[in-house]
DNA sequence: TTGAAAGCGCTAACAA
DNA sequence: TTGTTAGCGCTTTCAA
């Protein structure tokens, strides 16, 4: 059906093992006879099978870009397909094709794994989110498969290739700058505890409040999974307290959206009553009103890295685990204000 | 290195054609054998090679999705992640694999799904955009490769399967909301008229006005790349008419929210002075403020849809082209306003 | 510099 | 019901 290898050959004359090696652009063949070649290859349209060759090759140019299960929201956030350009875009340039798997139980989502590992669908796999005791993720320490994730591992940090951010200075930054904008009063309202990042962000936070001396009681540490009656409950509480904060600093900027909407309902405005600080800089944390004061993590640059490092990980099986950590930046924006 | 056929055959005693009748449960092999070869399966830690069995089926199990290329921020629409996770369900259950194209720029794009289509990676793509004069639209229709679009077809609908929404319905259904509730200037906000969803809310806003019999001059058909200097531009143009427009009917929520944010620079508020509507009803339209009056085009259902057709093709190359409509619903919020 | 031939792991006639 | 065998399209020794 398709035109092979062997159709090339008969049509330049020589023989398949040619062809073969001009694809590759092998140095021991003339000038002379890949110049032929490519041409019957032109003529007829010629393009390699690469499954033919991958099987061959016993490699697959190919990665898996594991998302988390979405059981809940979390996948609308612009994190994901942030983080997809990013990887896509080293990917490409390497030549290296992406699989993703959007499980949604976190049961599909394994079997997924397990699909693209087992059979040799991906040379390697990136995770895309950090969580405790996270099976995907000892699945594949346990079969020594290539990986790399974005964020920190929660444990055997040594051993895993990861990307990540300082969330706990960046955490500890934004605290500091409600700090100096006279605020005393600051709470932290993080997602899922099961999530590093969350973890990295909550202690950041609290290495500050500690060394600043002000108060925070463990009211003013609150998880909401993610908003809706949960996290609305969550951010009344907070806000009925005998001293509620004036200052927040919350893992996401999707996640201040929603609470910038609670605080409205209450009566409470942004930032005249209450100044906010997230993570992320995802595009909408600009055109949002305020605009969010955040920490620009460079979700794509993250993307990028983690691309590079499976990469070279799947090429060459001895690559030692490394930990990159891309710098990020602050974003200040109109959703802080000093206190008086 | 890894189990083969061959030693799972050797380890039951039988011939390596059996072993693979036996994946392939084939009721020609007694259920005898069919558990001494399952043991022995277990036993080892097999697992069939896809590259192999795909190069021996000529075929891959695996689709392709096409995201728009991305030089602007679009790409960090929720759309996006929301229709993966449709069409990664439909494809889990099937047990097709995932293979994403993230593509910078056009071109880049229009390699990538080259790749997939001549190298053989995939058994059909879904598109998921549809713009006019589309190259990597066209390449497909010539290589005759499978595929299905979201969205409507430019051109030859009728030999394209395509799944999308009455756009033209709904848009319209938009603006006569807002004329019953008393607006009588109502101007459409619209993205890329290269897109065809763009063109067809456009109609259907431009149908609903003409049969109110209100004004709907040029100035009332505004289109803004995305967001941005260029955006907002138009924005302030448009209000600055001598009669400005009291309803909006805007193509994207995500749009939305630049306009309301910029409204409000401009000393507008919404809905009080301006009511907004809006499509998709992607998760952050319910928690911005004010939640939004927007079309639920059902995205997860349009991935879901567009999976099972292009499942459905690939598998049968004579199936005839189709075209699915998913139902829409209004959902009535908070940022449309009776006028008075 | 090139060709012949074996093999990657699996499927599918064809035989038995 | 099972085994034999010839591919699928490519890479890669080994020889020439």
């Amino acid at each position: 059906m398709a035109v092979t290898i062997k159709d090339v050959a008969k049509a330049a004359g020589v023989a398949p093992s040619t062809v073969s090696r001009v694809i590759a652009d092998n140095p021991r063949i003339s000038l002379e006879t890949k110049k032929r070649v490519r041409k019957s290859m032109k003529e007829l349209g010629y393009h390699p099978n690469v499954n033919a060759r991958n099987l061959a090759i016993r490699s697959t140019q190919a990665i898996g870009v594991v998302m988390p299960s979405s059981a809940d929201k979390a996948l609308q956030n612009p994190f994901f397909p942030e983080i997809l350009r990013g990887i896509g875009s080293f990917a490409h340039e390497t030549e290296y094709s992406l699989y993703v798997s959007t499980g949604g139980t976190e049961e599909e989502l394994f079997e997924e794994v397990k699909r693209m590992v087992q059979g040799n669908r991906v040379d390697g796999i990136i995770l895309l989110y950090s969580r405790v005791g996270d099976a995907v993720m000892n699945f594949l320490l346990d079969t020594k498969f290539p990986f790399v994730v974005v964020g920190k591992p929660y444990d055997q940090e040594n051993e895993i290739t990861y990307v990540d951010n300082d969330n706990f200075k960046a955490s500890k930054e934004l605290t500091n700058h409600l700090i100096e904008l006279g605020h005393q009063h600051i709470a932290f309202i993080g997602g899922s505890t099961d999530l590093v990042v969350t973890v990295d962000r909550l202690q950041g936070y609290e290495s500050a409040i500690k060394e600043s001396g002000f108060p925070s009681p463990e009211e003013y540490k609150v998880q909401a999974e993610f908003l809706k009656s949960g996290g609305r409950k969550a951010v009344e509480r907070l806000f009925s307290l005998e001293a509620p904060p004036t200052g927040l600093v919350i893992a996401d900027d999707l996640m201040s959206l929603g609470v910038i909407n609670m605080l409205e309902e209450m009566g409470l405005s942004v930032p005249e009553d209450v100044s906010i600080t997230s993570f992320n800089n995802v595009y909408l944390s600009e055109i949002t009103r305020p605009p969010l004061t955040t920490v620009d993590i460079q979700i794509y640059t993250l993307g990028v890295q983690a691309a590079r490092c499976l990469i070279e990980k799947a090429r060459n099986k001895e690559e030692p685990a490394k930990r990159i950590i891309v710098p990020y930046t602050i974003q200040y924006r109109q959703s802080t204000k000093r206190i008086d």
